[in-house]
RNA sequence: UGGGGGAUCGUCUAGUGGUAGGACGCAUGACUCUGGAUCAUGCUACGGGGGUUCGAAUCCUCCUCCCCCAGCCA
């Protein structure tokens, strides 16, 4: 399941854990959870805390139970439940038989409210949303108590039973803790624990109208499943006094909550309501663009469980607020791909090239190493005939400096093929675009290796036109322009720093003709271009590919430099 | 001007009184039938001022900057 990096940091929460293993503050265990709410899509954000959560578990023996925050019937959805199982499960973990609801706690939350009610310790309020807000006070200012707080228990238990029995309006009470309208930590000044719902809830169906607060019923959930380390991230680092409040209050088993901070990426957004956004101003195709940060956009993307893995590993888990470069992901793509992805030859921008000097119907298989990182992934057969396809890229009429490439009059070796020589340029006479190369090969050559052992630094991929498959493929940059993507002239928002090329369709790509029927989800690479991974959109009609992510590009690098010492900067 | 947190290479992160380390990135070189991969070498950091100490990223102190909180969201 899980691949635990050799040397794991011991951050702060392994260090708690340790702890408390050692002082037997928990009798051993260590049982942790993950609590997403099903209001939307998991994103590599949720990875973090998944492989926190999860790994901890499995680290220490302990256990980490699969439970949804589904506290607000309003926003939730069984689609998202299913969508974040789904993402759990493809990440590599397993909740086993420990699928939790809050919703399954509604009536112990209940009697457990009662139970505050009765010691007066909560009252019902029949302030209006507004009135609540105004006498909370401010962030400098204490606030005020509501004439209702001091209620009689009677008339609170009354109220309260007649919240749950649906005699009142939503919004016309609510029920809080009677704690402090003057604390300095606004989350303690009488918090909301009740508010009336008359939504039907995706699994409690229309059983209740009242439905608790998530710091009513968090910690309580914690509780109840026997959670040692409840786990979250900064912004509840304040509302952890109210987490402590309750369950000391109502004298139950106490876990304790830890904070860390959430990841961020350049490059994209994270927020469910910006991704929201995305998907709803047609940005993007959906949640599982391959461009989305989602998981299951990575997952469409090519991405692999163990990549994201590996990286929610490396990043580290601390208190500091930080952005990590989306290279460093894109690293640990590529490593792992590099050693599992079979390697093939594919043409995204064909240019025809016709070898004069090779006999017209001859076709030759030659064979070709299916990974040079792993001898175990065999070899195969491919098709060489008199026209094949290479890419525009590695053709340049005027070669710069340091270009290995093909050119006029410049030989090349065709990967697993021969070495060819540009003979003659054909150009469309209109527009003076090359439409077509002749070359010449060298029968010498066969296989790429010259009897002669001349030097031939440029390889090129290569595909037989007769053999090739039409393909699409489509390519994918960065969602953003700027690695920070609200980095704005004020006024505007982070839309206006999408990136309108994050996304290119190529139509008519050839593919190496031993790519027939490769199924939706498998990853290859194209030799000299990248990863690439069947979408689901593919069809034996025509193939699809998402470009994951592309190979380091050295010569990429040389020609920019070359490029930017041109234009006279440093 | 309330409360709660946080500051170490460009980025992420170790280090918890004894030479500031790793990863990514960047640069240079070697190798190469992928300008891939791999290997080698190098690069840059303790927010600031005082103090304690033989010795401070670490302890004390003052300051600065950054983040979060005024949902009947989570």
């Amino acid at each position: 399941m899980t691949t635990i990096d050799p040397a794991p940091s011991l951050h702060f929460i392994r260090r708690i854990i340790e702890e408390d293993l050692e002082t037997n503050k928990y009798d051993g265990r260590v049982m942790t959870r993950f609590p997403p709410e099903p209001n939307g899509y998991l994103h590599i954000g949720h990875a973090k805390s998944i492989c926190l959560n999860f790994g901890l578990a499995d680290e220490y023996g302990g256990l980490c139970n699969l439970r949804f925050d589904d506290t607000n019937p309003t926003k939730e959805e069984v689609e998202y439940v299913e969508s974040i199982k789904e993402d759990v499960r493809w990440l590599g973990f397993d909740w086993e038989d420990r699928l939790y609801y809050a919703s399954d706690y509604f009536e112990q939350l209940y009697q457990y409210a009662v139970q505050l009610v009765q010691e007066g310790k909560a009252y019902v309020d029949s302030l209006s949303a507004e009135e609540i807000k105004e006498y909370r006070g401010t962030l400098t200012k204490p606030g005020r108590e509501s004439p209702h707080r001091n209620r009689p228990v009677e008339e609170n238990l009354d109220l309260f039973k007649r919240m749950r029995a649906g005699e009142f309006e939503d919004g016309t009470h609510v029920l809080r803790a009677k704690i402090d309208m003057a604390s300095g930590n606004l989350n303690m000044r009488d918090p909301v624990m009740y508010r009336i719902l008359h939504a039907e809830h995706h699994r409690t169906g229309n059983d209740w109208c009242i439905y608790p607060m998530y710091d009513w019923a968090h910690g309580l959930c914690d509780s109840i499943e026997g959670i040692t380390h409840s786990i979250c991230t900064l912004e509840f680092e304040d509302h952890r006094p109210l987490y402590n409040w309750f369950l000391e209050q109502l004298d139950v088993y106490r876990p304790q909550q830890i904070e860390f901070a959430r990841l961020n990426l350049t490059h994209t957004v994270m927020s469910k309501r910006k991704l929201l956004r995305l998907v709803k101003n047609g940005h993007v195709r959906a949640w599982d663009d391959p461009r989305m940060p989602t998981i299951s956009g990575f997952r469409r993307r090519g991405y692999t469980p163990k990549s994201i893995r590996d990286f929610c590993e490396r990043i580290g888990v601390a208190k500091k607020d930080s952005t990590v470069d989306i290279r460093l992901l894109e690293y640990y793509i590529r490593e792992d791909l590099n050693k599992r992805a079979p390697r093939v030859m594919s043409v995204l921008r064909p240019l025809r090239v016709v070898i004069d000097n090779y006999p017209e119907d001859k076709v030759e298989e030659l064979e070709a190493i299916n990974n040079p990182e792993d001898p175990a992934m065999g070899k195969r057969m491919v098709p060489f005939s008199r026209v094949l396809y290479i890419e525009r890229d590695d053709f340049r009429e005027d070669p710069p400096k340091k270009w290995f490439r093909l050119a006029p009059g410049r030989e090349v070796r065709l990967r697993y093929g021969y070495y060819i020589t540009c003979a003659d340029v054909v150009k469309d006479e209109k527009t003076g675009d090359v439409v077509e190369l002749h070359c010449t090969y060298d029968p010498e050559t066969r296989g790429g290796w010259s009897p002669d052992g001349r030097k031939v630094r440029g390889t090129l991929h290569w595909v037989s036109a007769a053999h090739a498959l039409e393909a699409e493929v489509r390519l994918y940059d960065h969602l953003f322009i700027k690695p920070d993507p609200e980095d704005e002239e004020d006024g505007s928002d982070f839309e206006v720093n999408l990136n309108p090329n994050s996304m290119e369709t190529l139509k008519s790509c050839k593919v190496e003709p031993s790519l027939t029927g490769a199924a939706s989800g498998s990853r290859y690479q194209f030799e000299r271009l990248g990863y690439f991974c069947v979408d689901p959109d593919s069809s034996d009609e025509t193939l699809v590919f998402n470009r994951t992510v592309t190979l380091r590009d050295t010569w990429a690098k040389i020609e920019k430099a070359q490029q930017t010492k041109a234009s006279g900067k440093h």
